[in-house]
DNA sequence: GGCAAAGTACGAAATTATTTGTAAACCACA
DNA sequence: TGTGGTTTACAAATAATTTCGTACTTTGCC
């Protein structure tokens, strides 16, 4: 049996999946312009970093034209799910609920946000 | 103006704050074999770590015995707080109530858990 | 063909985080 | 007093992540 390393992306890495989720796809050079906006790094930099993550799988491209475009290998949701267990063992004792119940009263959501919350729970009260 | 440096604990540094909350003091030898019984690594790493947090802030000492008794120097509610907000930027493009969402979706709560949090939004709400 | 512009590959430096070895200080107690 | 056990201090090795310089490749255009 095979264990599968779970290549649990890097801060960097995300910025740029952040990046490619968005887009759908891009190029290095898109990438680049789109973290120039927040950061600033040389574009060698951030190639590099989509070579390494290529690498690791973490993204998909496609060589056959000179300039490669990379599309996302890992969806934005499992990646999410991936931090966020992550995150309620290290930081909410394995309480997820008190992960919601910190991220609901420190942050606000707007009126519509929580109703969209409620009928989740709704959904889930029923469910159970 | 002096710019304050956020200081966010690593990951090692995390796992040692969590026992620091949980105990409110303790020895490096308390929080060392704590860890233990989730990681392998020696005493003197735990000790090394936890100097370094001092160095940091991030926790204080009374070192008037020759046994250092160590305290947490930030809050579990503002540490988390503080990752939170930093998963929502990079991981949810800003929006709370998406990880709200997913954090519920993922992992199941109790219906205990939901109740509370249903009421938290019924106060949120009312709030607005 | 030859040149410039924009791209990729790759190695290695720089930085940050983690781990460990060793020495010195302290304490208990036979 | 001196010996063993526990502790801190410090320096340095190792590992992981991020950054960058440089060389090579491709393409378009004169």
């Amino acid at each position: 049996m095979t264990l599968i390393k779970s290549n649990k992306p890097t801060e960097s890495e995300l910025e740029i999946l952040q990046v490619l989720w968005n887009e759908k796809a891009a190029t290095v050079r898109t990438v680049h312009e789109e973290l120039l906006k927040t950061k600033d790094a040389g574009y060698t930099t951030t190639l590099k970093l989509m070579q390494i993550m290529f690498e690791k799988g973490l993204v998909t491209r496609d060589d056959s034209n000179k300039t490669h475009i990379y599309q996302p290998a890992v969806t934005r949701e499992k990646t999410q799910q991936q931090f966020l267990n992550k995150m309620i063992n290290t930081l909410f004792a394995g309480s997820s609920s008190d992960l919601v119940m910190q991220a609901l009263g420190g942050h606000d959501a707007s009126g519509e946000e929580l109703e969209k919350i409620q009928q989740l729970i709704n959904q889930l009260k029923k469910d159970k």
